[in-house]
DNA sequence: ACGCGGAATGCACACGTTACCCATACAGGG
DNA sequence: CCCTGTATGGGTAACGTGTGCATTCCGCGT
């Protein structure tokens, strides 16, 4: 009786001796394989994609698969086929918020792949080298990043060979694939439609010193001031918040007669600006103040603002990032290219000027 | 020469024949052990917690593993640990557009415990049963859930043994843990508030259909209502955006005299309907028609809206969720518990009543 | 009749780690 | 000097799957 099925090269684990009835938590290969009547071999090769297997074996595999509710570990293929399907995504708390719905954009992207996403939320500003480490102990394929990692960790990526690719954001030193809006561009562009109405005094509202983005688009404001022949009466650096962009118009724009103009580094920023100048200041947007911002996120279309904005072509970009990333897995591109995604301008009612007809609001 | 390390079970992977310097993509625990002169085993000793070993070999090993860049492959540990250290995170469109914040809180809590998030994002109204069994198949050691399962997927959880924690959500037939916001108690304490001053005509603005969570605030205004001898003019259901709240506002208030009140399944809609009102309807906001939420969004306490809301204690219930779900992994607690937070109201400028001394804005 | 080729399947091993069981060294007490 | 207990390190068997190679089986041509 113990000797009947001794040939099996499968260890004593099934009903053998141990407890009455106890069903495993999770059926093997081999339980599919005793219930079938085939080899282990060939329960994998029905679970894989371009095996030779007849068709009455396949049913019969297929059918005690579904008795036992059987999948194969992808821990385990992960461990033969040196590949696990899974993408690491580095995300942070300020890229978060401005669009919460990119990790859903990529997301539904990598899954259209077949993929998933290991996400690790990075804190505010912490070392990033122990989280890419510890992500990259999974043996992720490869990395999407919409915070900035530092040259270490980018080094330790390269090193373990998984490619990374940065979403929204560049790399100043470091060759990094990377998907990013021309943030130049798009505040050039904008600023081109401020000055085409007399703009008075113009102030800009950065992002954060640290932030690539927002150095980008400050750089964006001022040549295009530059080339307008303006010279900005301020340049102050934010925080990306709403209530930031509220307490610095406090000290920007009270005291100065005359139209003025505020180029602020991203949405938020720039609603905070306009409440403060109705509710706190007592002038009229954009009587009084012009203000523009960047992102174009929901709240900028609300009828409360109607926020004169940069569109960035989120989806586009999600895709255009996977679709990056899978060429990078596959071999089939190589790294280092920077795609640089065209934004969109969305004139509403804080700027100065006519609105377009057929100019969606 | 071919014979000197025969006895090394070690395939023949490293400096044998192969390439002229080829450093292998990943090392091993055998590259740290040749590198430091000790066995494998000895390497595997180090990198876990309690294990025994004497402080220079210790010193030694860390050395190597330095030098080459070393860490544990988790595929490999979880393959006989049979713990990955994985939660499987379910999100969906309407939930995560809520509380954009409640990824990175839960994901902070998460990280917090050494683990890291799987995150599977569920098309709108999707079957659940394939990304289900497809987080299942890689051995993730427990589910939170932000989207609603069907009984199905969370049977095929139990049977794998996987715990699953709702997240401010509960399941009408399954008996599933869950740690959720009394969205009925909250409602009642915001309709008490709200019928201290003459409510008017009372209009519900409910979520959708499918929503458990828009029943519960429903029956919830409902009952608190009926406790004050209301009976609501009318109850329409909503698809919790900021536009559907603004085109439904339209079709509930226009033509009628007298003060109105309006009690919205969400914050979104809310809004929506208040900039309805100011600039669709000529309604004043609040002595034409008082207006509630619920969530207490971020937009909520901006000042062109200082919404009158109730406020979901998010970070306390990530942190409750997380300790749930941890205490069934690791057994020490039951399934099938539902915790309840209490909300707290938060009493803006939209209802029509004094706003008491120390308020929090 | 016999061999042969192709399709289908079984066998054994490898992936990289942890768990378990011993072997060894060393100290101390009798 | 021997025996024993303890601390430490080595060897080996899993974990559950994919895959190269051998083998079987069936059909068919000469």
């Amino acid at each position: 009786m113990a000797s009947q099925s001794e040939r099996t090269p499968r260890p004593n684990h099934g009903e053998d001796a141990a407890g009455p009835e106890r069903r495993p938590a999770r059926p093997t290969s081999y339980d599919v394989a005793q219930l079938s009547g085939v080899s282990q071999s060939t329960v994998s090769r029905v679970f894989r994609d371009g095996a030779p297997v007849a068709k009455s074996t396949r049913r019969k595999v297929e059918a005690a698969a579904r008795a036992l509710n059987y999948s194969p570990s992808r821990i385990a293929r992960s461990l033969i086929t040196q590949r696990t399907n899974l993408v690491g995504m580095v995300i942070t708390d300020p890229s978060n918020r401005a669009h919460p719905d990119i990790l859903l954009h990529l997301g539904h992207e990598i899954q259209e792949t077949g993929n998933r996403m290991l996400v690790v939320a990075l804190p505010r500003d912490g070392e990033t080298g122990q989280a890419l480490r510890d992500i990259l102990a999974y043996h992720v394929d490869g990395i999407i990043s919409s915070a900035s990692l530092d040259d270490a960790s980018l080094e330790m990526c390269a090193l373990a060979r998984v490619p990374v690719v940065l979403f929204n954001r560049t790399q100043p030193e470091w060759q990094a694939s990377a998907v990013c809006c021309d943030h130049v561009g798009g505040m050039e562009m904008l600023v081109r439609h401020l000055v085409a109405t007399p703009a008075g005094r113009v102030t800009l509202l950065g992002g954060p010193q640290w932030s690539p983005v927002g150095r980008d688009r400050l750089h964006g404001a001022m040549s295009g001031l530059a080339r307008a022949g303006i010279t900005p009466a301020a340049v102050v650096h934010g925080d990306y918040t709403f209530e930031g962009g509220r307490q610095a118009a406090t000290g920007l724009l009270s005291g100065h007669d005359g139209p003025q103009t505020v180029i602020a580094a991203n949405d938020a920023m720039a609603l905070g600006v306009i409440d403060a100048c109705r509710f706190d200041l007592g002038l009229r947007v954009p009587e009084d103040v012009a203000v523009a911002g960047f992102d174009d996120i929901a709240q900028a279309a609300w009828p409360s603002y109607r926020l004169t904005t940069v569109h960035q072509p989120v989806r586009r970009m999600a895709a255009a990032t996977v679709r990056m990333l899978t060429e990078l897995v596959d071999g089939t591109a190589e790294p280092g290219e920077l795609r640089l995604m065209p934004p969109e301008l969305r004139i509403r009612a804080t700027s100065r000027a006519m609105v377009p007809a057929g100019q969606p609001a």
